[in-house]
DNA sequence: GCCCGATGTTGACCGCATGAACATTCCGCG
DNA sequence: CGCGGAATGTTCATGCGGTCAACATCGGGC
């Protein structure tokens, strides 16, 4: 992903960088539970135990993971919408623009299951020695998108209180049921048929009745 | 669950069902990753590989367990709506049935993290080999009956094509949010308001505009 | 040039899944 | 009734993964 590391030998210069894209690597094919400490390792020719120079351990490895797939679903989700055109109509264009996040979200989903899995895996969270009550729980930008979108739409007419939420609720377990639920081996057509039709139900879902 | 054994002290009389007893419990208590053969072997005062005489793995053990954990939420999903009020209307009435059902899945969902996890756990699928080329997928109750809901609400009034999946994508998602996703840690009430918006996304949704 | 701290390595321990070989029990058949 | 095989458990062994402690090595700052 991000530094192409120059290893030595002894001194790998960037072991945590490397281990971070293996990691990656490793959930892109077969999703966070694929996120294997040891495997990592052996992938950057390091001994397993050398990780813990970097990690906390598998956990704090795996949350690396989870940050990087959260922000490469983001950025797949702005790329759609950015690829959508505008609209002279400011209700039509929140509109275009809301269901195009959605669909960039199912479509990296349907395109990078691992990835996508692994940005939602609950990892084990590490043990709080019982201060720091609340972990700041980093904003994850695909919410802050979708709720965005919505808000805008808002604007353009009476606007469902927590329709965020209920939004954010259907497009994921569209995901997760494509993905890994009853609806895989769907065809692409009736794929697209059941996002399109929980897109309309999403957008007419955010105005009042 | 289904089968109280007279354990014995040599062949135990019942352990095929004594193991799935002690794998639900497990599934309960921290999900489908805490469904561990050797747990359950102990828990029931075996030894580990004596499950193998009854299960091809610990992949079939989870597989069972999933089995059951669905059928408790098609019945938790049975039980709301059996609760609930009819009315003369039968067009609200189904309206209510349908709320009533989404309101069971996720009421169970929240009630019990665990087997929920588990009821939709991916478990890594038997090695098939290179016949029978499609396992018949037996169905899952909590989509029928969501299905038939949603078919009685539609032969009031105009129905979307595909809805089914709309509407248990939302409800589905929802749970997850709530369950392990960034919806956990919300109070009672704020997870009520969600639920409900959801609710009236998945009805408004089920109409043509 | 030397010494310390950062970074890797070895070796070891534990839990888990799984398979092979061996033991015990049950039950039907003679 | 008694025997023998089929069921059902057990022990032993292998391999993988996570993690810790002790040891080795390198890279710089003094």
């Amino acid at each position: 992903m991000a530094g192409i590391s120059g290893g030595k030998n002894y001194h790998h210069g960037d072991l945590r960088n490397a281990l971070i894209c293996a990691a990656v690597d490793l959930a892109t094919e077969g999703g966070p539970e694929r996120v294997v400490l040891r495997e990592a390792a052996r992938r950057v020719g390091v001994s397993p135990t050398a990780a813990y120079r970097h990690f906390d351990g598998r956990g704090e490895l795996l949350r690396t993971v989870r940050g990087h797939a959260r922000a490469r679903l983001a950025d797949a989700m702005e790329r759609a919408a950015a690829r959508e055109p505008g609209a002279d109509d400011p209700a039509l264009a929140a509109e275009r623009r809301l269901a195009a996040l959605c669909r960039g979200y199912v479509r990296f989903a349907v395109e990078h299951p691992g990835l996508y899995r692994a940005a939602f895996s609950a990892v084990p969270a590490v043990d709080r020695p019982a201060c720091a009550p609340a972990p700041p729980e980093p904003e994850i930008r695909a919410f802050t998108l979708l709720r965005e979108a919505l808000e805008a739409l808002g604007r353009t007419g009476g606007r469902r209180p927590a329709a965020g939420a209920a939004a954010w609720s259907a497009v994921h377990g569209l995901s997760l049921l494509l993905l890994e639920g009853p609806l895989r081996r769907l065809s692409a057509q009736r794929r697209d048929d059941v996002v399109e039709t929980t897109l309309a139900m999403v957008v007419s879902g955010v105005r009042v009745p």
